[in-house]
DNA sequence: GAGTGGTCTAGACCACTAT
DNA sequence: TAGTGGTCTAGACCACTCC
């Protein structure tokens, strides 16, 4: 395979930070630096770091410098039903969908800000139609940022029923799980929820919001949770930088879906 | 929000596509024309056209041109439970996991080329211990790209047991789905499946094979099919076009779940 | 004030597509 | 052969950071 120049860059300086010859936190060469020893033009270095840097090998500050992202570690999100009697592969997989945990599953330091405060909105049609209320209807909005050791990870914008969880806006429920209090309060369980994902690249406010440049992507879903009643209880629309998550679902081949479920393999024409 | 010259032009062709005055499948004008009439470097046109192609608005052809695409055409793509006695919204959703079926879904021919002849090769350590057996054991290897109207959609490297399928070599199943094939002759149903996903941008030989340019971003991603007595059938790892994907998950959240699913919700330190 | 990354320019050559 | 997108060059100015 033939890599033209940037990619050749790329893969050098990519081969020198995952070898550990350039530590997590280390500065490295300014692009003029690069472009110098290198012996390419300055929009060819860039290239080649604005590859690496959509795999989150480095982090760039303007004014500052490029380094070595310390953030290798992808977080592991897990969801759907656990194979039992199954040896898993890397073993270190366990159920999981929770921010905090995972948080501290790598030791970071969880942090939530709101960017704004919680408050009753009328339903979109989009919000409405999600939640199973008619539109106009007052539902409660969160709209916040999780960052963990100061890096932004995710933006969540949720939306939950005004009848139910209306009075989180007077009452505070400190570090109680949000369901588990549902739960207590009105005897509510959660049961299912479903997730539609798109990956692309990160538009100029999410890039802002979660400090990364363009071209890096990001994980953009929706999640959309029913109790055991088929009650729609929370709808909302998250923002993950894509360099820093590995999602995992696991889930039943039915016998509806078990025929179309490999067609890929044998077609040839 | 002050934008840069680049972020303008993108925002510009950005509301023609969504509004319609370029419908999908329309060819735009090339670079070098858009450079000329909004009197921009051709850098700086090709840098707007790396935004909008990111978010799935444009496909870029080399020597052909540059065309809309509409993210309404992406792939849906779903798995897991079905959620019943509820009104899903959209209602196109059903379950589905088939490329032809998908295809066919969006009127798009689909075809399949094959980028090795499949083959028996010695499982290296990784597929060994993905499909839960010794190193060295000869698997069943395909590696094949999907393409619909010559469009390509993702490239897919399985393999599989040889003593269940190694007989795939020398005889011709046709049509027939790899795992009905599987149950037909030994009764054997496949049961699980689980995939890990991460998105980041493309590497170079994945953009050829794709033929996206440099900055968009894929979807990688790694499945394994269990039977119903726990064995594993198929490991694959899939690098899929991500403006092309949209991919949906339902899941139960079981007890154990339940409470660290929404830790996320109320931590607000 | 020196250095950094972000953006932009006006060229150039290439491989590929279409005719 | 003409036109296309892909890549690369050698400059330039900007806003920002650090000293």
């Amino acid at each position: 395979m033939e890599l033209g120049k940037a990619e050749e860059i790329a893969e050098r300086l990519r081969t020198k930070i995952l070898d550990g010859t350039l530590a997590p936190g280390t500065k490295i060469a300014s692009e003029r630096e690069l472009s110098d020893e290198l012996e390419a033009s300055r929009m060819t270095v860039r290239h080649a770091l604005e590859i690496i840097e959509g795999e989150g090998l480095i982090i760039r500050y303007p004014g500052r410098g490029t380094f070595v992202s310390g953030a290798q570690e992808r977080v592991l999100i897990e969801k759907g039903r656990e194979i039992k009697n199954v040896s898993i592969q890397g073993s270190e997989l366990r159920l999981s969908g929770s921010f905090l945990k995972d948080m501290e599953r790598i030791g970071r330091k969880p942090y939530v800000r709101f960017l704004e405060q919680p408050s009753l909105v009328p339903a979109t049609e989009e919000i409405a139609k999600s939640l199973q209320i008619p539109t106009g209807t007052l539902v409660l909005k969160r709209y916040r940022l999780q960052l963990a050791d100061n890096l932004p990870y995710r933006i969540i914008e949720s939306y939950y029923p005004s009848d139910l969880f209306g009075e989180l806006l007077t009452i505070d429920i400190k570090d109680k799980p949000l369901f588990t209090w549902l739960q207590e309060k009105y005897g509510i369980r959660v049961s299912k929820a479903r997730e539609i994902l798109i990956a692309r690249p990160a538009n100029q406010n999410e890039r802002q919001l979660l400090r990364i440049s363009s071209g890096s992507p990001v994980v953009a879903f929706e999640r959309t949770v029913w109790t055991e009643t088929k009650r729609v209880v929370e709808w909302a629309r998250i923002i993950a930088v894509a360099a820093l998550y590995t999602f995992t679902y696991e889930y039943d081949i039915d016998d509806w879906n078990r025929e179309a479920q490999n067609n890929d393999g044998h077609q040839t024409n």
